[in-house]
DNA sequence: CCGTTAAAATAACAGTGTAAATTTACGCTG
DNA sequence: CAGCGTAAATTTACACTGTTATTTTAACGG
């Protein structure tokens, strides 16, 4: 234990403990892990991961962040791909599906309804806004492409929320007898960019006599 | 205190502490809430809950087939309505976003991820299966009234989904930047609907150039 | 080598879920 | 009515939790 603590030991030390602490969630729930239990993983004593944390809600605030940011960093590696618009939408969809599937853990716990005010933890925040910012980009490019009509924005929150929508409800273990959860995304996919074609202004194509008949309100 | 507890009693007495257990969960959230404090607002000492009640998980898991038998409730009586399948449909989706914003803590604990295993309460697992199964009804109606196309199972889901995605994105405190959760919602169905319609065979109105364009898959 | 001082470890506190032991009080029988 | 059996309720107790206060440890400067 050197006399003071270089900042660069400090953060190894807090990038180590969140790593044991994010098995552990995993593992156990994050309310069956105990800091305690942290501090063994970690082999130190049961108070010392106060010197480096407030309390347990900031363990648990940046295990969050850290999983915000891993995500939107697939996402973005997924956007990068080259290919056409379609193709990169289709890649950025794919990548949130598979990163659902690959770390539920993680994205129970980044959309957990159950946190109270996540406005305390900056890291936090820019985490998730950044996870949500890098789901637009997409969409605008479709946009931009004439492959679909509509307000960017608003697109991009209704595309997500139905895949949102699915994926917590399968994590939830809510989709164990109904169609299969790939089924039921191709499908809410299909019919949302089917549904935003139709919004498109006449084009090439010969038969487009779809005239605007979102007159449902 | 009675020397034999009259059936009546103990089903009284479980009513009671449920109603209390979900007002303080509601207040201060699952976590906060201690079976000490629970006995407290029922009046009794510490452990006499657990006469009526294996565990706290129990009491957890009650609270949670009451929330669904309530939405259920409220779905069906939504859709007794008398109408046009279309406003049925309607009526339905109304109640369903109403209920969610009504008794946010209700959905909340109905739809958390974090619960493992809930096949080991039955009375739980019929409540939540009711409350899916009363979501499929208008749709298929929808379906036999040919106003829109495809499977009702896989329809009703995908519907579900989008309308449960936004819920819990607002619940969880993530939509507090974009549009409005409503119009979120309300774009979401109108694409899906127009998507779904696209299906439809063609039809008697004048300009149904509409070919089946629905060859994909 | 010794005192200073930051880091770690220990001890302690209030509070948790829950099981075991104990007390209470009702209904029945002698 | 006395008193017993017994179900219901309470008290006690235990292992655990998150966290704070106190004490111990050990690296550095003189």
């Amino acid at each position: 234990m050197p006399k003071v603590l270089d900042e660069e030991d400090v953060a190894d030390f807090r990038e180590r403990l969140l790593a044991a602490a994010e098995r552990l969630f995993a593992e156990q729930g994050v309310a069956g892990v105990s800091m305690r239990r942290i501090a063994q993983a970690m082999g130190c004593s049961a108070t010392t991961p106060y010197r480096y944390f407030a309390d347990k809600e900031e363990i648990l605030a940046s295990v969050r962040a850290a999983a915000f940011d891993r995500f939107a960093t697939t996402i973005e590696a997924a956007f990068a791909r080259r290919g056409s618009p379609v193709e990169r939408s289709a890649a950025v969809g794919r990548a949130y599906w598979d990163f659902a599937m690959r770390e539920p853990d993680a994205y129970r716990l980044m959309f957990d309804m159950a946190q109270p005010d996540d406005d305390r933890y900056p890291d936090l925040v820019r985490a998730g806004a950044r996870a949500r910012g890098c789901m637009t980009a997409h969409i605008r490019e479709l946009v931009s492409a004439g492959r679909i009509a509509g307000d960017p924005d608003l697109l991009s929150h209704v595309i997500w929320s139905a895949t949102h929508g699915i994926v917590v409800l399968k994590l939830a273990g809510r989709l164990k007898h109904g169609p299969a959860p790939e089924d039921i995304l191709r499908e809410s996919m299909r019919l949302l960019f089917n549904g935003a074609r139709a919004g498109l202004p006449p084009r090439a194509p010969a038969q487009a006599s779809a005239e605007a008949t979102g007159s449902q309100t």
